[in-house]
DNA sequence: CCATATAGTTCAGATTGAAAACTAATTGGA
DNA sequence: TCCAATTAGTTTTCAATCTGAACTATATGG
C-alpha cells in the first residue's frame, strides 16, 4: 500500500522530518540529546536537524535545556527534550470513577486527580458536568505549574466513533448511541479533546509510559473485559475502529448468553460480575466486593479459589486463540486482571499450554506496572503522539496564533 | 509511527511519486489512464506525472498502449498499462499437486500448468525438482509469448520464513525446518523467488485479482484449515509473520486434541480430514472422497450433512471470535469450504448469529471465485506488488544491466 | 477553417537536504 | 598558560525535485 502521507511534493520532506527528529527527541527521552546526537539518530545531516530543531525550538514544543558533558574533550552540546511547559489533559469516565490528569509532552504525570462517582446510569450530560468540574482543576493545576493546555485525550469503557466523539456502546454504563462533546471540557485547547476506548487508551499508557514491548495484547479487566492491541509500537484498532474486543471471544460455544447477544463470550466466565458470582461475594460496591475476594483467596477459600481458576483457563482459551490468529506474542495484564494477576496466573498459563503449547512464552506474560493511571497517560499520550506525528500542521497552527 | 524506511532526503520524493503512479496505472486497470488523468487522481502536476512516467516507460514497466478518445473534443491521451511484456511465475506446492503460472504485471494469467504429485512426506530437494520442471514449462511458455520474467513467487502450505527462504513447518507435508532454494527454480530473475504461505497467497490474490474488498478474512480449506487476513488492502502478518492462523483458533476448550499440540482447534472439527471422517467417507484420494462427499451431500445423507452441519457451526465460533478481535468485516471462503460453500453455509450463519449478533452481514460472507488459481495469481502478485512499491530499486537495476 | 478544449512539454522559481568548510567551545597535555 | 585535538553547531554552495505558468500538439464541432 502506497503511504498517503508520503512526501509527494518537496515541502513533504520537511513534514516528515520535522515529525522524525521529534520523535527521536522523544524516543531518547530523559538522555536530552544534542542536535549532533539526533543527526547520527536520524540519518539526517547536522545542518538539517539544526534548522529542524529551530523551527521547532520556536513553536514551544522543544526546549533546550542547558548543556551537557560526558566527560569527553569537545564543544559539549545542547540538551533537548519536549517541552515541559506544554501538556495535555487525560480524563476518564469509568464506572464508578472519574479522573483526571495533567500530563506533559514528556509524558510525566505532573497533576493528578479522582472521584468517585456512580456513572451507571447516568445521564451523560450529568456525568460530563462532574467530570468539566474536575477538569478544571486540572486546568487550575496546569496554569500553576505554568503548562500551556494543548488539548485533552477522555477514555469510556466503551467503544467509540472517534471521529463524531460518539460513545457507540458502554454496556457498563448503560449508554447506547450517546453524542459527547468533548471540546467543551477544554474550551480554547488549539487541538481539542480526543474520546477514545478505555482499553485502547490502558494498552497505549503501557506501550508508551510502562516500558511495554512493540507487540502486545493488553487485557483489560475493569467492570467488562476490555482489550487493546498494540503491533509494531501502534494500536490495531482494525477497518471499524473496534478490534480488540477481548471480552466476546468465544470460549465456550455452550457458554451462557452474554450482554452482547452473543453466547459463550469470555465476559461471562472471567468479566468481573462473573468472578464475584461464582466465588460467593455478595452484591455491593465494586472496591468492598474486590477486597472481599482478595480475602477470600488469601484464606484459601476453595470457592473464591475455584472462581478465579476457572477465569484463569478461559482467559487462557481466548488468548491462545488470540495468540493464534494475531501472532501475538506478549500479553499484558491491567485492571482487575492485574490486581488478581498471581492467583489467575498457574490455571491461565496452564490453559495457554494445552491450547497452545509453545505459543506464548510465561515471561512474557506480565501485569501492568500502571495502574490506573495507564489509562490517562494513554488518553493524553495520543493527542501527545499526534503533535509528535504531525508537527507541520501544529507550527502552522503556533505560527497563525 | 515514523516510517523508518524513508529518511527524508529530497530524492525520496521521487521514488515516492514514481511508486505512487504506477500504482494508480494499476488501480486503474483496464481503463488504460492517460498522463492527464494520472495527474488528476495522484494530485501531481501534469509536468511531474509526465516526467515519472517517462522514467516508467523506459525501464519497461509501463508500456503506452495508443491514443485513446472519448468522443470528447481535446487532444486525446496515451492510454498507459503496465506492460504485458514482463512477467512473473507464481508457483505452488500443495499436499497432493505442483502448479505454476506466468502473471503479466498487468496481473493477467497468461499460462498456467499443474501435475499431480503426492508431495507428504516426501523429501523437498525431490519436490523442487518436480517443480523446477515445471517452471521450465513456464518460462519457456513466457518466452514464447515474449514475456520477460522479473521473479517468482512460490507458495507452500505451512509457515514460512520468507527471508531467508525456510518452511518452519509444513505439517500437511510433513516438513518441519527445511530450507529451500527458490531462487534456482529461476535462475536469472532479477527480483528472485519469494516463498509465501499458501493461505495468505490466496488472500492476497483474491485481494488484487478476485475483487475482494479491502478488508476480509480469507479462510483456506485445504487440507488443513488456514487463513490469510487483508486489512486495508494490506496482508496482516502478526509481529512473527504467522498471523491468520484460523485452523487453531480454540472452538471448543474440551475438544479432542490436535496436530499442532493443542486441543479444541478448528481443524479438529473442520479440517477435511475431520470432515471426511465424520461424514464417514472411507480413505482414500483427496479428489475421490471429495467427491464422495458432495455426493453424499447431495443425496441428503443424514451423516453427510451432520458432519458438514458441524464445521459449519464451528467454524461460525472461530470467525464470531475472530470478527470481535480483529474487527473482520468480511469473509471469503475458499479451497474446500468455497466447494462445501452452500452446504456450509446454513449452519455456519446460525452459529455466527448466535455468538456474535449484527456482526457479520451474510452478504458479505462469500465464496472465492478464483478456485486454485488464487493462490498463483497471489504468489506472483507479492513481486509484481513489490515492484509497484518500491519501482526506484528496479529503475536502477536495469540502468546498470 | 477556426474557436474551443484537452493532452502533454518546457522552463523559471521555490523548497529542501547533502556536503563541505567554517566557527564555537571544551579537554588534556606540553 | 596555551595550543592541539575533539566535538557541536552554523554557514554556504549545490543538486534534486516539484509547482505553476506559458507553451505546443491534436483532437471536435459548428
Amino acid at each position: 500500500m502506497i503511504d498517503a502521507t508520503a512526501p509527494g511534493r518537496v515541502g513533504d520532506v520537511r513534514r516528515r522530518n520535522l515529525s522524525r527528529v521529534l520523535d527521536s527527541i522523544a524516543k531518547t527521552g530523559d538522555a536530552k540529546p544534542s542536535r549532533a546526537q539526533l543527526a547520527a539518530g536520524t540519518g539526517l545531516t547536522k545542518a538539517a536537524v539544526s534548522s529542524l530543531v529551530a523551527d521547532l525550538v520556536e513553536s514551544g514544543l522543544v526546549a533546550e535545556v542547558g548543556l551537557y558533558r560526558d566527560g569527553e574533550r569537545g564543544r559539549p552540546g545542547q540538551g533537548l527534550e519536549l517541552s515541559s511547559r506544554r501538556g495535555v489533559i487525560g480524563m476518564e469516565i469509568n464506572v464508578d470513577y472519574l479522573a483526571v490528569g495533567v500530563v506533559d509532552l514528556g509524558g510525566n504525570l505532573r497533576f493528578h486527580a479522582s472521584v468517585e462517582s456512580p456513572n451507571r446510569g447516568l445521564e451523560p450530560a450529568t456525568v460530563m458536568e462532574r467530570l468539566g468540574a474536575l477538569a478544571a482543576e486540572a486546568k487550575a493545576a496546569a496554569a500553576a505549574e505554568g503548562i500551556a493546555i494543548l488539548g485533552g485525550g477522555l477514555a469510556v469503557p466503551g467503544l467509540v466513533d472517534e471521529q463524531r466523539s460518539v460513545v457507540l456502546s458502554a454496556p457498563n454504563l448503560h449508554w447506547e448511541n450517546e453524542p459527547l462533546n468533548p471540546r467543551a471540557l477544554l474550551e480554547g485547547a488549539p487541538l481539542g479533546v480526543r474520546l477514545s476506548n478505555e482499553a485502547n487508551s490502558a494498552a497505549l499508557g503501557e506501550l508508551w509510559y510502562g516500558g511495554g514491548p512493540a507487540d502486545f495484547l493488553y487485557v483489560s479487566g475493569e467492570v467488562g473485559v476490555g482489550g487493546g492491541v498494540i503491533i509494531a509500537s501502534e494500536l490495531y484498532t482494525g477497518p471499524g475502529g473496534s478490534a480488540g474486543e477481548l471480552g466476546h471471544i468465544v470460549v465456550n460455544p455452550d457458554g451462557p448468553s452474554c450482554s452482547c447477544g452473543g453466547a459463550g463470550c469470555l465476559e461471562t466466565f472471567a468479566g468481573q460480575e462473573a468472578i464475584f458470582e461464582a466465588a460467593g461475594i455478595p452484591p455491593g460496591a465494586l472496591e468492598e466486593r474486590a477486597e472481599l475476594l482478595l480475602a477470600a483467596l488469601r484464606q484459601r477459600d476453595p470457592q473464591a479459589r475455584k472462581a478465579v481458576d476457572d477465569a484463569g483457563r478461559y482467559l487462557g482459551v481466548a488468548l491462545a486463540s488470540s495468540a493464534r490468529l494475531m501472532d501475538i506474542e506478549a500479553v499484558v495484564l491491567g485492571g482487575h486482571f492485574a490486581v488478581l494477576g498471581e492467583w489467575l496466573r498457574p490455571a491461565l498459563l496452564a490453559s495457554l499450554e494445552r491450547h497452545a503449547p509453545g505459543l506464548l512464552d510465561p515471561e512474557n506474560l506480565t501485569l501492568s506496572g500502571l495502574e490506573h493511571s495507564g489509562t490517562l497517560l494513554g488518553a493524553a499520550g495520543q493527542v501527545i503522539r499526534s503533535v509528535i506525528e504531525s508537527p507541520f500542521e501544529f507550527l502552522l497552527a503556533a505560527k497563525l496564533a
